[in-house]
RNA sequence: GGUCCGGUGGCAGAGUGGUGAUGCAGCGGAUUGCAAAUCCGUCAAUGUGGGUUCGAUUCCCGCCCGGACCUCCA
């Protein structure tokens, strides 16, 4: 079995993965608050983190991939405001339209996709924990985490509490013992959603989630926990905080992994900033696989530039990459190493899109072991999820363009060159490229 | 202001203390009725100034530039 290394940002280097229980590996990523469509930035980690779920499934006898879904959160709370539609309303739809979006992009679904909504006894059962071992207090309807009580804060994200003091931006909350201390619980007025507590009727902070429903669904200490690197202060930070001080004796996530962030002019793509496009918008546009390709054509933790053109130049490696697997037709084999090897090197899915660019070139010239490699490196990857015939020339029209070219045939038989070639172009214009070759023509969509 | 990350050919993007992957684009050619696809060939890069070293793109320091994060996140 290859060795896996992943870089673990705990300890800022690169390390042998070594599952707490070989037989099991445990992961949890941070999920998608359901208050808006997703856009390509958002799709980053869970095309990332799908890779490594499938990379982990291939290497080990069982995998449980924990993803969640925050469907309690001011946002949400804002935006159902605005428009008049119920809390439940804007989480079901949003949830249902990022599971669309990212099974268009050929993320597999996680084994558990835990709701916060539905771990809120258990958030409670945690908070209540970390007051009885003095890590927490209630004020003014809060309930706060006591940053000092925890001697190790600021070790995920290597920040010191005089660091983000001297940095604070926020006016800090009156009822804080310390600037740093956060929010595990927050009072609700009759407006918000709630629930009832030891601490009256509120609804919990930001971070408490993950703790709560990675405890549930993973246990104390787990092997993985993933998400983006604008998550590792302070969400991360606090979760660590929070469970390491709630379940002494536990590690928590051994293992935590950053994807970088989306650029776009190089700048980070996102919400706030309005320079986004949804995944939505984006599949109206390229094919899911081709927004796959470019989400993984840079390293993980590095920053990735999102443009058209780009986009524009994965669909052509990708049809490339068709065309090899319909010259030499074969079923998956085994992953070659040229793919296996570097995504075992801390997933370095850039160099395994080199090595399936040769194994490309190998099938183009008719080497089906190569295609059958090829094939089977895009399952790893989850791109070529397609038959080449499929990918080119699906839809419904198929019928009637094969008229076309058969009738551009028979002019070029009778060489009506002029006849032929308005034919190509009327084609051409519909977005139809035609090949000819020997005596036969076949036709794909652009 | 604090912390951290990065600067590689036209674009994107890897690896590496010892002649700088890969893809796209460009250029030349083969092929084609012309194209497309395919094949062959080819151009072209390590921000800047020092240091360590026999030798640095790779390690160290300064500088410049860009980006991310800085607590109940408008």
């Amino acid at each position: 079995m290859p060795v896996l290394r992943l870089h673990n940002s705990l300890t800022r280097t690169r390390e042998v993965f070594a599952p707490i229980d070989p037989g099991h590996v445990r992961m949890y990523v941070c999920g998608p608050t359901v208050y808006d469509l997703a856009h390509v930035g958002n799709a980053r980690p869970v095309v990332v983190f799908d890779v490594l779920a499938r990379l982990l499934r291939r290497l080990y006898p069982k995998v449980t991939y924990v993803r969640n879904i925050t469907d309690v959160d001011d946002k949400i709370n804002a935006r159902a405001a605005a428009s008049g539609e119920s809390i439940g309303s804007v989480t079901a739809r949003t949830a249902a339209d990022f599971h669309a979006d990212m099974a268009a992009l050929g993320a597999l679904p996680p084994d558990v996709e835990p709701r916060a909504t539905e771990h809120i006894t258990d958030m409670i059962t945690i908070i209540e924990r970390l007051i009885q071992n003095g890590h927490a207090y209630a004020a003014d309807g809060h309930v706060l985490f006591s940053v000092a009580s925890f001697a190790e804060y600021g070790h995920l994200s290597g920040r010191s509490p005089d660091d983000l003091l001297a940095g604070a931006r926020v006016e800090v909350a009156t009822y804080k013992e310390n600037p740093g201390d956060f929010v595990l619980w927050k009072p609700s007025t009759d407006d918000l959603p709630g629930w009832d507590s030891p601490w009256g009727r509120g609804r919990p902070g930001w971070h408490i989630e993950c703790s709560a429903m990675s405890w549930r669904h993973l246990g104390e200490s787990f092997d993985i926990h993933g998400g983006g690197n604008d998550l590792l202060f302070p969400h991360h930070e606090n979760e660590v905080a929070q469970s390491l001080c709630c379940f002494p004796g536990s590690t928590f996530a051994r293992v935590w992994l950053h994807n970088g962030m989306l650029n776009i002019n190089g700048t980070k793509m996102s919400k706030s900033l309005g320079n986004f496009f949804t995944v939505r918008d984006v599949l109206a546009k390229a094919p899911g696989e081709a927004i796959r390709m470019l989400l993984l054509r840079g390293h993980y933790a590095s920053t990735v530039e999102f443009s058209e053109d780009l986009l524009a130049d994965c669909k052509r490696d990708l049809d490339r990459w068709y065309r090899a697997l319909e010259r030499a037709p074969a079923a998956a084999g085994e992953v070659p190493a040229s793919v296996m090897a570097p995504l075992c090197d801390d997933l370095n899915t850039p160099l395994a899109f080199a090595g399936m660019h040769a194994l490309a070139d190998a099938a183009m010239a008719g080497n089906t072991e190569a295609s059958a490699g090829l094939r089977a490196a895009g399952d790893l990857l989850g791109l070529l999820q397609y038959d080449s015939t499929a990918w080119f020339r699906g839809g419904d029209d198929a019928a009637e363009i094969d008229a076309l070219v058969q009738a551009r045939i028979d002019a070029r038989k009778e060489r009506n060159f002029a006849r032929a070639d308005e034919i190509r172009a009327e084609l051409a214009a519909r977005g139809l490229a035609l090949e000819d070759k020997g005596g036969a023509t076949i036709w794909r969509r652009e």
